[in-house]
DNA sequence: AGAATGAATTAGACACGTCTAAAGAAAAGG
DNA sequence: CCTTTTCTTTAGACGTGTCTAATTCATTCT
């Protein structure tokens, strides 16, 4: 009955929820930006509505209701920001605080107006997916972080997890956005991984930490991929 | 800093301030929806926080800072009803409770974004005046409420001042619209007027509240009107 | 196992926005 | 002008969401 800061903390807990693992509350407060014993206040509440499951001392997770409310609320945050770059000219760096707040507060017709004005997409302006109206999400099984390539390796960026505006402004700089093609140049023991961009012939660094939010897949010149000015192969 | 329920109250208070009379407590809780002591502490701190000039038993009026704050909510509302009904397929019946929650948590980018994809619009979709971005409102010095025509008089809808959804679903159905040519058939003594839409022949009959919200102008076929199907006077 | 450490919870507080019940001020009516 | 009515305010309460300080529980280390 809450919605806005509930829906926070499901979206929280459901991306801290790796698994069927208990959630800790310190994790919680730490994403959320609060002290643990807002946490523990929220828990018993939310427990109280049917949201998560929750005993004092156990952690929480989601149950089926806060995991669909989770899921609701992570729909509309992906097809906002899509929204924002298709149709009103938002850079992918700009998208993501927008959302997170306007998430909260479209009605279900208004999602739906959005998701048909859209084409009914499936993957937001980072790549991620977007749950279905039914709440299934399609992970992309054949994606992994680009510092787990080997050097030399020929990659596509498929997602970028990083909603931070200079991050994603730096990679825009550089040529790294969605179909890019990538080719691993060094993966330094020391956590630095160098990466040269097969368009721009751009070449530069990123902090392994960095690195591991940037998803790609191993490029596959038969695959059907829009990218096609990047077929021949360095 | 509290923004979306002062924004509320200062909206209220804006509508309700027909020139610089002070507005009474009990008629800010009626058109909230909310009991009288709740009005007396939430003037109280809107005037902490300088929104309002309130002393006790004396009624409140905006300060400059407060009128600001309304015109701007004012601005994002009625640009967001304009964009759900151009971008999104809304119906004008369908906008006001959208754009009712909205309004207060679009950021001033998305506001200008909106605005400009709008090509800088004047009127939102019930011809009600746009705020511009210095928060000024052009009133239409020239219309008037339908029930204040003599009967026979050709008049254009310039404005429905109307946010029940079945009152406009209905005006839509007859034939009202902006724009819409409309003849004064009757103006019943008792409250009741009889119009006839131009375009459709259709005759139906308003109680005089409705007929009040529905504002024109006097027909004029010299006039640069878009409505050319109409310049034949019956 | 007992002690130290760290995590989680309880206790008590506060601002917001709302309520009901009661008291006080202003306006209206005789 | 005094009384009655109506409006407004005060008093006290509650749920939400947050905090700090103190306590309790769980775990880890010697």
């Amino acid at each position: 009955m809450v919605i806005p800061k509930v829906e926070d903390y499901l979206k929280t807990i459901h991306r801290l929820q790796d698994r069927d693992t208990q959630v800790a509350p310190s994790a919680i407060a730490t994403a959320m930006g609060v002290q643990p014993p807002t946490v523990t206040a929220m828990l018993k509440r939310m427990h109280d509505d049917g949201f998560v499951d929750y005993e004092r001392y156990q952690g929480a997770r989601l149950t089926t209701r806060g995991e669909k409310l989770a899921l609701e609320t992570l729909r509309h945050h992906r097809l906002l920001e899509l929204f924002l770059t298709e149709q009103l000219g938002y850079d992918w760096s700009e998208v993501h605080d927008e959302a997170d707040v306007l998430e909260h507060y479209i009605s279900e017709k208004l999602e739906a107006r959005i998701a048909a004005l859209l084409g009914f997409p499936t993957v937001d302006p980072h790549g991620a997916p977007i749950p279905t109206v039914d709440l299934k999400v399609r992970h992309d099984a054949g994606q992994q972080s680009v510092d787990q390539f080997d050097e030399g390796s020929l990659v596509v960026v498929s997602e970028v997890r990083d909603n931070s505006p200079d991050v994603l402004d730096y990679l825009t700089e550089v040529g790294v956005r969605l179909g890019a093609l990538l080719k691993v140049i060094e993966v330094a023991p020391f956590g630095m991984i160098t990466l040269k961009v097969r368009e721009t012939d751009d070449q530069f660094s990123l902090p392994s930490e960095t690195a591991s939010s940037i998803f790609v897949t191993q490029f596959d010149a038969t695959s059907t991929s829009e990218s096609g000015q990047f077929s021949e192969v360095h």
